[in-house]
Order: structure tokens, then C-alpha cells, then sequence
DNA sequence: ACTTATTTTTAGACAAATCTAAATTTAAAT
DNA sequence: ATTTAAATTTAGATTTGTCTAAAAATAAGT
């Protein structure tokens, strides 16, 4: 069966949103697509006439199995083509994201085989993100909020929350990224902005917000 | 300014029959399209106002400098990403042009340029056509139609005439294909068949239609 | 040149995905 | 528990790209 790109986009968000929240309510959706809530509604019935989600009037929605298989498959592609992007066309890993939301809905199954193959059938994206096999699976990374990061345990920036303009820029310009290590040297309540330092470079503060938006495992450091 | 597939699917059509036939018919844009000549006449009022082409009602269409420009960086990413599957992902060549055909329609401007680079600048798809590049230019190649090649004038196939499964079918049987050295050996006009020879095969015949399909240059022999 | 056939265009309708505004259902608050 | 507020759904309209059927323009045939 084939989806519209506009389908992939909805089945996609809701499989990001129901990763948090359980079900997946009308505004969320329509938040996090750029639409109003009449749209979402619309369009959950016409998702849920193709079985790919369990949904109920006023009650919310989730994937249905049918569902779930064909988010997987579009964050497959998306995570593959990032991967692609940054490590054979030397993108910064900051600019791939929107090019991936074009990539992600060609259709090819061939094309996704043979570009995990030609990639070496890596596990994670440039952003830390684990890619699923082609039967779905993902590894599982234990991270932590870096916010919940105990002082002095060495650490390593493996996934931010978000790939947002804004986030990307404040991280840039701090210079944290995937892979920065660093370990938290204070954390003050009254605001919970920690202090981190990162070697070769004097410690830096962030703000909260920041801090939740990183996501970090530890390292030994050997 | 963006364009839709459709709107490009459409530029891509005019470029391609404009080659030939010079003004471009309603009806052969139908054909090529597989729509109704209805659907084509609103299409190409919609992209006259868009300054794409010039076109005067029941006397055809061609594109304007700016359409010709939309339609080559079309082209241009249509045989990059062709190349790219041949020769990094090593799809078969008769197997690239329906992926090619959605992956021609992704806009970033920078993964063309960064998949350019990475694949060399390369001059020629797997289907022998020319690669235009960034500007829009791509080298000529002095080709002729097989139906007029000489008899045993040495000579290697550069390109086929359409991308058709059927045509693609015939040509994998009959083990013909982008690079096949082969000469005429006879030319029978009752039918306009002509016999071929190819080294270390049986001479054979091939129909007038079959070999108009297939483009020619005649290489030395030494 | 006049009639016939072909091509092209117009007019009106439809499906997909969206919107606004109004109605309905659920949740919250006193 | 009743009212108020918030979330969700329905109803009707809009845009894009398509269609069918009918009208208009061009081309062809004798």
C-alpha cells in the first residue's frame, strides 16, 4: 500500500508524541504539525479508515501496529539518509535535518537496502539517535537528561531533544555537540542552571532549558 | 520560488518533446503525462503566469529561458542520482530511472553540489546521456541513431532512445546495453531490420523499431 | 471553398488537504 | 452539581490537480 507524504508526516509525529505521552491528542498533533486542530481531526479518521491507528472520538489517538511498522520505516530512512549526509557528503550534522524530511518519504525499499549497505549498517545518527533495522529493531541507549547527571562523572553529548533552528544555534555557538565530552561541576537550585566543563576549554554555565535538552552517557575514562 | 513534482513533472515533459517536435502539442503532452489534454491546457496557463513558458492558445507551448533553466537542474539531478545508484549503490542500470524519477523532485541545492563532488563530475548517466552540470551546461556527443551506422563501421551503444520496461526487456535479452561494442553487418530494406554482430556472439537481427531506439558512436579499433 | 475531422479550450464537477466558524463533548472550578 | 473553560468535532468553503462533456478553433479532404 502506498501513503501520501502528507500521511507519512501525521503517522510520523504521532509515533514521536506517543513515545512520551501515551496517547496523542488532537492538539498536540496539530502543534506539532503546523495545522489546525479541524485538520488533525480530518485526518485521523482518514488514517484510521487505512488501519493504521486506534483512535476514538475525543479520546485521543495511537499507532496500531500497521502503524507503528510504517513510522519505523520512515524514521529508518530519515536516520539513514542524516547518516548518509553528514558522513559521505560531509554535511555539518546541524543542516541535515531538513533535507532528510524530503529524503525520508522516497518510496524505494531497494534504495534504503542498498544505501544501509553502502553505509556499513550503522546504529545510530549524526545526532545520536538510534536507526532501526530493516525488520525495525533499535538498539537501546541508556541515556540520561544531562540535567540529571551527577558532578564529576565524565560524560559524552549523545542525542539533543530537538532539531530545532534555535537549539542548533545556541549549540553551535557554545560548542556542544554529538560527542562533546564534559562533566558537570555544579548545579544551582536556585535557577537549576548546571556548570559544565569540557576539556581544553574554561567551564561554561546553561540554563536549565539547555541542559534538558541534552542527552549524555557516561564514559570511563581510560 | 518553488515548484511542485507535478509542476516540474510538467517542465521536464516540454523539455524533453521540445527537443524534438520544436513547439509542443497539447495532445503530446497528454500522452507523455498520461493525462487528459484538459488537464494540460490548465496546467501550462498556471505556468505561464509563473513566467515558465510561452504559450498562445491552440498554437502550443515552449519553455521560456527560465523554464529551461528549471528543467536542466531537473535533468541535472534526474542522471546525478541515476549515476549514483549505478555506480555507489550498484543498481542494475535498467532498474534506476523510476527511483530517479522521485528523487529528482528533492530542492536542497547542496546536496546536488555535495553529490556531485562526491561522485567525481561525472559527464554521463548510466544510459549514456549527458550530465549537465551546475551551470546548466553539459557536453555534446557527436551520437547517430543505429539505424543509420554504416555497415561494419565499429561502434559502441551511448544511449537508448526511452527508459520503457518494455524496451529495457529487449534489450536485456538480446544482452545489449550502454557500452555494447558491435557493428552492422547487413541492411534489409523490405523491413528495414539490420543484422548486428557483436564479439564473441552469433550475428543477429534486430527489428527497425528496436534499432531506432539505440544511439550509436563509432570508436576507433585499436 | 466548404464540409468533416481533429485538436484544443472552456465550463462545471470531484477528491485531497486544508481553513474558519459554529456546535458539541469533556474537563475544571467554584 | 452546575457553570465555565478548554479541547475536539462538524459543517461548509477554498485550493490544487484532475476529470467529463460540450464548445470553439484549426487542419484536412474532396
Amino acid at each position: 500500500m502506498h501513503f501520501t507524504t502528507t500521511e507519512e508526516n501525521y503517522i510520523k509525529a504521532i509515533y514521536h508524541l506517543q513515545q512520551e505521552t501515551g496517547n496523542v491528542s488532537t492538539n498536540e498533533l496539530a502543534a506539532e504539525l503546523s495545522t489546525k486542530p479541524a485538520s488533525i481531526t480530518d485526518m485521523l479518521k482518514k488514517l484510521t479508515v487505512k488501519k493504521l491507528l486506534r483512535y476514538e472520538r475525543y479520546k485521543g489517538v495511537r499507532l496500531s501496529s500497521e502503524g507503528e511498522k510504517l513510522a519505523l520505516a520512515i524514521v529508518r530512512k530519515h536516520r539513514l539518509w542524516e547518516y548518509f549526509l553528514v558522513n559521505t557528503l560531509e554535511f555539518g550534522w546541524d543542516e541535515v535535518h531538513e533535507v532528510a524530511e524530503e529524503l525520508e518519504h522516497i518510496s524505494s525499499k531497494k534504495l534504503v537496502e542498498q544505501l544501509d549497505l553502502f553505509l556499513g549498517y550503522p546504529k545510530f545518527d549524526p545526532h545520536g539517535d538510534p536507526i532501526p533495522d530493516s525488520q525495525g529493531r533499535m538498539v537501546m541507549q541508556q541515556q540520561i537528561n544531562l540535567i540529571d547527571l551527577a558532578p564529576d562523572i565524565p560524560a559524552e553529548v549523545c542525542s539533543v531533544g530537538s532539531q530545532s533552528t534555535e537549539l542548533l544555534e545556541i549549540l553551535k555557538h557554545k560548542q556542544l555537540g554529538i560527542g562533546t565530552k564534559l562533566q558537570v561541576k555544579r548545579k544551582f537550585s536556585f535557577d537549576h542552571s548546571i556548570e559544565i566543563k569540557m576539556k581544553n576549554l574554561p567551564a561554561i554555565t546553561i540554563s536549565q532549558q539547555l541542559a534538558q535538552s541534552l542527552f549524555v552517557k557516561t564514559i570511563s575514562n581510560d
